[in-house]
DNA sequence: AATGAAACTGAGTTATCGCTCAGTTTTACG
DNA sequence: CGTAAAACTGAGCGATAACTCAGTTTCATT
């Protein structure tokens, strides 16, 4: 079992940096230090071991999320709203790696034909659009957040603000660090209450 | 030269869709009528063809913009920012292999090593995102966007927003179109001017 | 029609790819 | 121990990749 682990680790970091059909058996089972029969044994084929690995990263999403957020108090909507902007951005460099591998449209290329690959990433970006539109409509009911915003559109909004802010930095346009600040402040006056 | 436009045509398309690596000069030159020796010809590699797509694709889009909105009449920076962020949506749609391109990752991955990249790609960024700061720098002059805001900052942020979901379409995660009004209201409600 | 340059061809070269399989080593357990 | 299952190996296979090159066709100009 050390070895499957060792190729499920070192292959999530290649396929999200160098690509799916840019890594070869060859340099996986290199740089494992295994064979390359091995990898053949422990998953059907190199898209097995990608679906393998997404399925992890799926896993690890959805549970870091749910870890956060269970039984956490927060002030009021749009301040939850706020630590879900903060946490994702957390976690995207947290787990660079994984986030780069989302961002890899031959994810996107695999789930028209599989629906597997399918499955798992819907149910990533539900859960990760869910929890803006729980904050959202947390915050409509408390009073923080405005009512003139559709809370599923908004979320989808918000949730593409940050993803794109997340994608720009792993591909090096500019720093995402630098736009925190400003991405808070648009956050709010995106939906705070009207005065 | 009818061969040479044919190639870039269709690799553009391919190179966008099914990526850089999973498209081979076999099918590059069955799909164009050519034999695989014309592309060597007319392009001295496989990247080399990449790097000239990139080049027309960058003259295509900065040429756009450039036509759309060089003398044109605006009621107010405001209303201007709304028409940037319409015409980039329209462009999108428009030019949809183009910039499904420009969202995949083996362009930024040659730009760490060919400079050539490098520079088209920050040639198609800079002048998107200076024309959303002028259009919020207009904005902050006519009094109907709000000076709390940093231009460029916000210009960043609000390209990032329109970015991403143009990419969440060209993925179809969900329907761009259907968020249309929302990125309206979320891009008013973000600039808009204090009363 | 003649001619030189530009455009084009496709078989051939070398390399690497994903993957298989027959065989070896390691592990778990009575 | 003994033994059977699980883990692992690496040479080898057929397919296909990017790219070359010696030769042919097309074209513009006279």
């Amino acid at each position: 079992m050390k070895k499957k682990e060792a190729i499920l680790r070192v292959a999530t970091v290649l396929f999200a940096n160098k690509g799916f059909a840019d890594t070869s058996g060859q340099e996986l089972a290199r740089l494992t230090g295994t064979a390359e029969g091995t990898i053949f044994y422990h998953f059907k084929s190199k898209e097995g071991l990608l679906l393998a690995i997404l399925e992890r990263v799926r896993d690890e999403i959805v549970d870091q999320f749910e870890r956060f957020f269970e039984n956490r108090p927060f002030a009021s909507g749009m301040e939850m709203t706020e630590e879900v902007v903060s946490f994702y951005l957390y976690l995207a460099g947290l787990m660079e790696d994984k986030f780069l591998l989302l961002h890899r449209h031959f994810l996107y290329k695999f789930s028209e034909s599989n629906p597997e690959f399918r499955k798992n990433l819907e149910a990533i970006y539900n859960c990760l659009v869910d929890i803006f539109e729980k904050a959202i409509v947390t915050g409509q009911a408390d009073g923080s957040v405005t009512k003139e915003v559709h809370p599923r559109k908004s979320a989808l909004i918000l949730f593409t603000m940050v993803d794109g802010l997340v994608r720009f930095k792993n591909y090096n346009l500019y720093d995402a660090g630098a736009l925190f600040n400003e991405l808070m402040q648009t956050c709010r006056r995106m939906l705070q209450a009207d005065t």
